[in-house]
DNA sequence: TGGCGAATGTGTGCGACTTCACGGAGCCCA
DNA sequence: TGGGCTCCGTGAAGTCGCACACATTCGCCA
């Protein structure tokens, strides 16, 4: 089996799929490999295709006028990404970067296009992805507008735990190495004010902080507060 | 005709249906009538449903946990809304309230699976639903991000003309009637500081504001403005 | 047409974040 | 194993926007 299949067979989306139409899907996907830092896509490209993560991770960010950089989403293997090319034909308004070397399957959307016309339940597993993303980039409207820097970190901080959390004795960690500036850039806060608030939470017993491990100590707590006031 | 078959047919997505699949449609969906200011839906209700708008008016918001209102997006007759009932069987997160006497359309969500099933074309056309008000929801968010209230007044005020402008002489006018109130809702401020700034807007020569009723003087220098820094 | 609630205009203090600046710690890799 | 880079910690000074308090105006409708 070639490399290409497999990963797309490690595909939520694509894995039910017939050997002949996973076949057909493959043979016209292009494997792209990116190194650290590189851009996969920019804003005002066209989009014509949807991207699938083999390796690597990937970050869908944009960047305001006055040149601050702000993260929509961490995409991680097996995950699609781009997948708004299959919305309309206006050109893509994010980046997509890779923060490590990453290999990348592109499909063009005429070919999607036709898996879906010919497989209903891709057509459907493609409109609960749009759907979900939407309702976590609801929520992270939610947890910005009108709150102070402290209540969207920890909110923050639930969400990753939600997404990326992993055990670790009885307590949680987010497996999701993050810096502070990447904090940052997902709150619409500095750099320096992220530091700050995780020192007070630290103080305060509710996680603990090493470099870019972030471990909760008190996920009840932690809970509580970010819902409180 | 019936009513509700008429209303259907105003939607785009069943424009096109045959008269059998209008009609099964129809039968099934029900009528509800609300008055300004009812919720129409909650967060934490069970989604079971997707609504149409026949008449009137619906605001989709969120509330923050000390009480105040956020604006996700502004319903119009003809629009579809809570539809993320087809994403999942998770409660609902935001609620859906009338701003004025509404007439609303309730399709039981397997009712639209079916429908779904057997008609790829609205499969597709619910998919692009999505995607456009995810797109939509993440230029709220690039918007909000690292900007001023200055620059975000000025961005909503950009993205209302888009949705909802209309020409008015050499002008353009925000057919949508917005109180400070509400604009402050949509960009995360608080209501006087949205006075002030349109105030200063007026003062400016970019707009003129005329209680509710918002007129654009200068598309192309707002835009600029807006882009600038 | 008078009255009343909603919407708008304005001012004053204050606090939270930002900006800028710099020192030190950790980490990768030659 | 040390040089250089990124990342983290911290302080001083300034600003923007918020909270709160009121006056005023508008528009609706009894």
């Amino acid at each position: 089996m070639s490399s290409k299949l497999w990963y797309l067979k490690r595909c939520d989306l694509f894995e039910r799929l017939t050997p002949e139409q996973a076949e057909q899907l493959e043979g016209r996907a292009i494997m792209r490999r990116f190194g650290r830092g590189d851009i996969i896509y920019l804003p005002s490209e066209m989009a014509r295709s949807v991207l699938v993560l083999a390796s690597g991770r990937v970050k869908i960010k944009g960047v305001t006028p006055d040149g601050k950089e702000f993260i929509y989403a961490f995409i991680e293997p097996g995950e699609i990404f781009g997948e708004l090319a299959l919305v309309g034909d206006s050109p893509r308004e994010e980046f997509a970067e890779a923060l490590e070397a990453s290999e990348i399957l592109a499909i063009d959307r005429d070919d999607l296009f036709a898996l879906m016309a010919a497989r209903p339940d891709v057509s459907l597993g493609i409109t609960k992805l749009l759907g979900l993303r939407r309702r976590r980039i609801e929520m992270r409207l939610r947890n910005i507008m009108f709150r102070s820097n402290r209540q969207r970190v920890l909110g923050v901080l639930l969400e990753l735990l939600d997404a990326y959390g992993e055990r670790s004795g009885s307590d949680w960690r987010i497996r999701l190495r993050l810096s502070h500036q990447e904090l940052a850039s997902l709150i619409g806060a500095t750099r320096e004010t992220v530091t700050i608030v995780l020192g007070q939470l630290q103080l305060e017993g509710f996680i603990r902080v090493q470099r870019r491990l972030i471990t909760i100590l008190d996920r009840d707590r932690l809970v509580a507060e970010s819902a409180a006031e």
